[in-house]
DNA sequence: TACCGTAGTGGAGAGCTCTCCACTTAGCAA
DNA sequence: TTGCTAAGTGGAGAGCTCTCCACTACGGTA
């Protein structure tokens, strides 16, 4: 049973979240626990950490890429799905707010399935693509590559920006057959 | 000109840290400065990262590692000291504490392009050797590899390690030809 | 030896994350 | 309607990171 008042809270917390981003990516969890009129206990209890309330807060967000798998796949081979995908994904979560250091934190872990389920369900659905047509190797798993794409959305953007390459570098090696 | 009490101060930043991090890798910075004697200001002008001084603190080790590239290349093709190679780093670096979240932060860019400089150095000999014998593309960054080898000391080690399937993925995404 | 410019210091303090637990209250049962 | 009770709350507080700047003292110079 889920008491309604704390239904409303979660909402409350997720509107302040969305606004205070809005204004300043790095507006702290009290700032938004205070905006949104609860304690930092509910805050954390809902979110407990800053990446999993950014995640629910850009949920649509994500969920909108998620959404495009199956046009991608219609549009394109597998391995270019996967590359657009990515790097759709990747942009987003840029422009948003300390999102990526939380991939493969040890704690949390839970969580962490919960919230990225989602994410690594449409990799999968990418990957699987891939595989059935042959151009992706069978023992490709979608967790290690969300894992390395952790590091692209870390890796600097500007006027450098290394992301694509090192996406081309994952992605040949997921093209390539395993060494015997 | 360095002064002399300057250059103390930083041996005992290094000793305490040392000792500290021997004892509880999760020793605070604060904590540290105190067992050195020094004010938290004078730690953080020496090391502005808690990354930067566990990097120094453990040069050592790392210098250990890069000085074993030339006997790595001497038995084995460049591909398979470059795995190995890696994975030492990697094991290493996992067994020290909060490494690794700091590639590729934008900040201290300037500190961490001379922390990181040695390996860099060493990543590059060992990609060398491979564009030279035909087995690494030609096109292949030392910082690009570095940066997705952050993943790997961020993947979570335990009984399901991913590292090494991850690694052997950019690898063959190394070895594999550009695609046109 | 006495002086002085400046490199270097250190710790108070702002502001953060996250925990803990005494309290509040929604919603069921009678 | 009136308890009752466990789900839920919130904010004080421990402890952290990192900055700032008034002060200290090293070491070159005359």
């Amino acid at each position: 049973m889920v008491r309604s008042d704390a239904r409303e809270n979660r909402v409350r917390i997720l509107a302040a979240a969305r606004e205070s981003f809005a204004e300043d990516g790095d507006t702290s969890m009290n700032q938004i626990a205070q905006r949104a009129g609860v304690g930092a206990g509910t805050l954390y209890r809902n979110f407990p950490t800053r990446e999993a309330l950014v995640l629910a807060v850009y949920k649509e967000e994500v969920e909108r890429i998620i959404d495009t798998v199956p046009a991608l796949l219609a549009q394109m081979p597998p391995i270019e799905a996967l590359r657009h995908w990515t790097m759709d994904l990747v942009e987003a979560m840029r422009r948003k707010h300390g999102l990526g250091d939380a991939l493969g934190a040890g704690a949390h872990q839970a969580i962490a399935q919960q919230t990225y389920g989602p994410v690594i369900a449409a990799i999968t659905e990418l990957l699987d693509a891939g595989k059935q047509d042959g151009s992706i190797r069978a023992d490709a798993d979608p967790g290690d590559f969300l894992q390395l794409t952790g590091a692209l959305w870390r890796a600097a953007s500007g006027p450098d920006d290394r992301s694509p390459r090192m996406l081309a570098l994952v992605l040949d090696g997921l093209r390539a057959k395993p060494r015997a």
